[in-house]
DNA sequence: GTGAAAGCGCTAACAC
DNA sequence: GTGTTAGCGCTTTCAC
């Protein structure tokens, strides 16, 4: 591989002239331009990153962490935050933590020794000592795990109350929700929307509230167990989609027929809640914005370390689907 | 951020003998050891990994290469990666395609400047003149794209055939094919295997085979529009479990019953075949193996690039859902 | 056993 | 306008 000093001794001038051509800095003559360029074509020449990145302490490289990609919500923020990233010429690293701190902290030591220039974090575990000694940007995303740091969320107690309340709307007399890990802010933002609206009922049962992961088959799990307990509950709000369609499942399970018997919403919006059947009601955010906001805001941020933080809160939006829709047209 | 000069100083040595320290090479004295260890503990000093880069011209960086990563496929694939990758000290860097030649080349330039040491890559148009450029070990993926390459692939052809005589034991009379992109090798297999099954039958018509992309809105339109041109087809072969879902979506739309007017099989064992209702018939390919089997072979031929090419064939297994069940339960 | 010094490929002062 | 050179942080000969 041709390094700077080949491309230098072919045109003949020195490295630093070849260095201003490549930067595009400082003068040089329009005639040794056309010769440097020439050379690099010639020899195929493009920069060593590393060594650029060595000299300069920061490698244009940006990093997301999220705690399942196997949870569809994630590939599609991913994909996002990699549009950004290439639109700027940054290169896109994904590290996957399964929610696990020693895993996340692993991975911010070895992109910190990568001088990796900044980072999104989707993580419950994370504190804000953890950060201290990592001494690049970092934007929390979907869960807040620590305060004077740039954050990008959605509304998620609000979006819990018109969920809630939507289930009431169209009928459902006994409400239940199913939530997600207690370590992670959004759940808690979601139960307390929920709790909000549910509290001062008279059949409200604290029963009804049953946790479990972001995992689909353990809310099957927990739901068949909440209906058997509960077979008067005909309403389901679970703490995202990928719990509401093991909802769904376990109301196939036990020949609950949704939505006549038994409504269901989600929250998140990942596709797969449209390939369901019945397709998932669902409450959505707006997932590849966050995650463009997200990347654009943290570039802003290695740009502009002195920048002050920022908080973007996006709103969410009900989607209705077959998992609560015939139930409307029946009684409204 | 303290350096080895740090280090060096305060444990009153020569940056030398920390170097020897750190990758314990060469003879040190057991006391001056003990004496640089804890200068690095106390300046909670750990090496820069890009000057190692640098000198080493090595990174210890690994790359996985995607056409999309939005289906689910390639997320339970880029799991495997990451665990082989974490197991042996690589970071692992995942590259979004679109199945573009254009995006594959910039991510492939950008990361031999930054000295990654491997790939593997999924891809229907590289081809083996691209990868002469990059002189790092390369391993092909689910889609072949050079010979003199090392290969992991399943037995689509076998596979395809297996789904199709399937379909015809329990019953079908007429069975169609949904094929993927015709660039894709995988694709292409799974065509012959169809069709070495049912050329020769009175009742095919070439119109039994449409072909989309990977991807489950097409599908959906052109099963549509197959049925409707078709209503006598009893039997789809999905050429991926997307496009199976996709099937899936369209019999619902016109009304088919799935089984017992029209069976459906896919192929790949994603997860979300499981979530639909009914759940879906598949060829299920061991995604996890195959891609711990990558990532395996890829550092094998990191550490030695000698070593000659190998390839390796998964086999696939029919794993029977609703979307076939009951037909062969009420004919057989 | 340990240290001095060259060099990985690049950039940016600083000279001229 | 262009060249010389120090240095980013590390590893590894080669002396001693």
């Amino acid at each position: 591989m041709a390094t700077i000093r080949d491309v230098a001794k072919l045109a003949n001038v020195s490295v630093a002239t070849v260095s201003r051509v490549l930067n595009n800095k400082g003068y040089v003559n329009a005639d040794t331009k056309k010769r440097v360029n020439q050379a690099i074509e010639q020899l195929h020449y493009s920069p060593n990153d590393v060594a650029r990145t060595l000299f300069r302490g920061r490698s244009k490289m940006i990093a997301l962490f999220v705690p399942d990609i196997m949870n569809p919500f994630f590939p599609k923020l991913a994909r996002a935050v990699e549009d950004i990233a290439n639109k700027n010429n940054y290169t896109f690293v994904l590290c996957n933590t399964d929610d696990d701190l020693e895993k996340e902290l692993t991975y911010m030591n070895a992109l910190k020794q990568k001088s990796v220039d900044g980072m999104i974090v989707v993580s419950s575990r994370i504190q804000k000592e953890h950060l201290d000694k990592i001494n690049v940007p970092v934007i929390a995303l979907d869960r807040i795990f620590s305060s004077n740091l740039s954050m990008i969320t959605v509304n998620n107690y609000e979006g819990a109350k018109e969920a809630t309340a939507y289930l009431q709307a169209i009928g459902c007399q006994r409400i239940a929700h199913i939530c997600g890990p207690e370590t992670a802010s959004n759940t808690m933002e979601r139960l307390r929307g929920y709790m909000d609206v549910v509290r001062e009922k008279e059949w409200f049962l604290s029963s009804y509230i049953v946790s479990g992961e972001y995992n689909l088959q353990k809310a099957k799990e927990i739901t068949m167990e909440l209906l058997m307990n509960h077979p008067e509950i005909d309403g389901i709000f679970a703490a995202n989609d990928l719990m509401g369609i093991g909802a769904l499942k376990a109301a196939e399970s036990l020949g609950r027929r949704v939505p006549e018997d038994l409504a269901v919403i989600g929250f998140d919006g990942i596709i797969d809640g449209e390939t369901t059947s019945p397709t998932l009601t669902t409450m959505v955010q707006p997932i590849y914005d966050m995650g463009t906001c997200a990347a654009e805001m943290l570039i802003e941020q290695i740009n502009n370390q002195a920048l002050p933080k920022k908080n973007r809160e996006f709103p969410v939006q009900l989607i209705e689907r077959q998992s609560t829709k015939r139930k409307r047209d029946a009684n409204g």
